[in-house]
Order: structure tokens, then sequence, then C-alpha cells
DNA sequence: CTATTGACTACCG
DNA sequence: TCGGTAGCCAATA
């Protein structure tokens, strides 16, 4: 595992370890890990974990857009599922993405 | 090994 | 404010 792929593990635990009713930003993970500028990258695992227990919807990008809607069933079912942890979002954009904005560099 | 791609981000006009 | 371009890096073909 201390391979290339330990960057695909890693955005998997972090994504993993993102609290209820939070979300976090592609980049933000992507700089925890040290590679800020991969943060396509941690997108591109989000779609490999998508079939584990990783809650990859509440990984949006740095504008607090549900870019990666496109990768689930329903273009709204991300939507959906973050409204559902009580997260407002309009035009399938995070409201108040500060507020409910999670830093994982700020618990791990 | 080379080429293409993509759930990003930053910069520019 | 907004659309286009550039840079980055790893996975996939």
């Amino acid at each position: 595992m201390t391979d290339t792929t330990h960057f695909f593990d890693k955005c998997c635990q972090v994504a993993r370890q993102i609290p209820f009713g939070r979300v976090t930003s592609y980049g933000a993970i992507a700089r925890y890990l040290g590679a800020a500028k991969s943060a396509r990258m941690v997108g591109y695992a989000m779609t490999a974990s998508h079939g584990n227990d990783v809650p990859v919807h509440r990984v949006v990008n740095r504008n607090g857009l549900l870019t990666g809607k496109h990768h689930f069933e329903g273009t709204k079912l991300m939507q959906q599922l973050l409204e559902s942890e009580g997260i407002q979002i309009e035009d399938s954009q995070v409201i108040d993405f500060e507020s409910v904005f999670w830093d994982p560099a700020k618990v791990l």
C-alpha cells in the first residue's frame, strides 16, 4: 500500500471521516494529503470509492458546487442526500458552505 | 512507455 | 461577473 495507491486510499479514509451534516472540498483533502495540486485525484478516488462506505456525496468543489452529482444515480440524488443531512442546497450549490465546511486537517 | 482523460483550481481578458 | 485557458497529477487504455 505504500505505492501510488496510497493517495487513493487516503482520500477514502478522509472522506469517510466527514461528520454528519458537514461537507468538504477536494482541494482541502488534497492539501491535507500534501498534494494540493492533485485535487482532481481526490474526486477521481471518490469515483473509485463510490461503491464503498464512503459518503462521497459530502465532498464538493471549492465553490460548494455539487460537481460530482452526475456520478450518482440521479443528478438530484446528491442534493437530496445533503439536504437530508441538514445542509441547504440551491441550484446544486451548498448554501452557507463555509458554515458546513469541514476541514480534515482541523480534526486529523 | 506514450497518450488521453477528468467529481479541480487558479489565472486572464 | 463570466467564459475560456493553463497547470497539475494519477489512473486507464
